[in-house]
DNA sequence: TTGACGCATACCAATATGGGAATATGATGG
DNA sequence: CCATCATATTCCCATATTGGTATGCGTCAA
């Protein structure tokens, strides 16, 4: 009961892409299944370093694994990113077109200043 | 040199996001700019809580401040979400629609075989 | 059964939290 | 200059990483 540390990585997606290297499995697997050492190979990252980042992803669901004889296939499963990419879209009016950082500047203040 | 632990939540959008109370001040943030205390109690976390993770929000620039009089008016900038959108938009084929999971399983299987 | 291969885990080191409490810092009003 | 209000920082603690390296485990081929 004393104090707190970070979210676990496994706590939900946006935990898990928080790590570039994550972000960079997710990104090959869209090219489909690759086993563990293949991945590895690919993305320059060590057996076991790639086997610990697939854990992670499979743990909030972001991969699945499949087996097939000696080796695992891991596949992505890319639903989990649909959450993420609606909160994060929520602020797409702040940062598009004609809402530029000085406009959205003086909006808020407009709005900080009428809701008083 | 040594070991390394977790990529700094300062580091980028990502990372400062993987945080829940932070997506809240963001979220809130919307609305329109708010001074550190009001955010803490509308959020229900403690002043300093709130300034630390007010801190990071604005080191990785998703937050600016503004000050007025004794208050710190914290207000969003939300350009720094845009990457992170059009990143997890990378995946949206992947969950969307005519794409369900087991359809998207054989798809990449097929894109797997032919690659060979 | 025995190797060999592919992968997952355990263990260790170094570090970055996030929360609470106490305290320092800043600006304002008298 | 001082008391005060609003914030930021500092300490301390327990925890959760990420990256090696070594090792366990399951599957397949002889």
């Amino acid at each position: 009961m004393g104090a707190m540390a970070r979210a676990a990585t496994t706590s939900d997606a946006f935990n898990a892409i928080a790590e570039p290297q994550r972000r960079d499995i997710l990104a090959l697997l869209r090219a489909g299944e690759r086993p563990v050492t293949e991945l590895a190979r690919e993305l320059g990252m060590s057996q076991p370093g790639a086997s610990k980042h697939l854990r992670v992803l499979r743990e909030v669901g972001l991969v699945r694994v499949r087996g097939v004889g000696k080796q695992r296939l891991y596949g992505l499963d890319a639903r989990g990113l649909r959450p993420v990419h609606e909160w994060v879209g929520g602020f797409e009016r702040f940062w598009s077109g004609s809402f530029d950082r000085l406009d959205a500047y003086v909006q808020d203040l407009k709005q900080e200043r009428q809701g008083e």
